[in-house]
DNA sequence: TATAGTAGTTACCCATAGGTAAGTAGTTAC
DNA sequence: GTAACTACTTACCTATGGGTAACTACTATA
């Protein structure tokens, strides 16, 4: 194997295990919507108007055991629970701001839109 | 709806439709193989060693029509097939920059690799 | 007492993403 | 004539991602 192919191989490994992280239809959006700031469950349930609680639940659990969410709870009442951004769920910006960049040409380009 | 908010709905937006056209296990790692040249389904196969052909084959046609990527038959002696990116799939190319970089640092980090 | 707001959970179902294994078709080389 | 190379296709199965609806638990307010 030569060096490209090596090189290739690692990529594609990284890559292997940044998608694990990222995959599904409403990680990335969460994530994008706590970009905007700390946010409440029901917060990022008005955000993201079609997601569910059972997946919003699920997902940012899953978000929270990769280290890329916070969750607090406050004793006020009712009881409200913020999420937000660690700094590995900050460090996810420019990643982000690439893939938003890229979805603005591919609507342009490809679905007409805008 | 405040202006911070309709930035966030628009970006919510435009995630989406850029996580429909990258969604799943191997559309990225094949449009990151093809970022290396060129290639044959053969190779791809080669680089991205446990895809099956019949979700490559697939995978690729998905591509395809989404004008991430083209297929070009060669009359050779057997037939070969190369499979090239389009303008379109190589401005994928920062997104794909910044998952990596992105992906090496959840590694580290996280998951404790090298 | 009932309604509404907080933040979920639970049970059930279905579509589809993806895996496995075998088959197709054409040509070349042994 | 059979194996091996090219590039797939097809049939079948299963795991899971995701949807829907109803329910839980606690408190405040009307």
């Amino acid at each position: 194997m030569n060096q490209k192919d090596q090189v290739c191989q690692q990529k594609l490994m990284v890559s292997r295990d940044a998608l694990e992280v990222i995959q599904g239809k409403w990680r990335l959006p969460i994530v994008l919507a706590l970009t905007f700031g700390d946010k409440r469950f029901g917060e990022i349930q008005r955000d993201i108007v079609d997601i569910s609680p059972k997946m919003l639940s699920q997902e940012l659990k899953a978000l929270e055991e990769n280290k890329i969410i916070t969750r607090t709870l406050y004793d006020s009442m009712p009881v409200t629970v913020e999420y937000s951004l660690t700094p590995l769920g900050r460090s996810m910006k420019k990643m982000l701001d690439e893939l938003l960049n890229w979805g603005y040409h591919f609507r342009k380009e490809i679905l007409g839109k805008q």
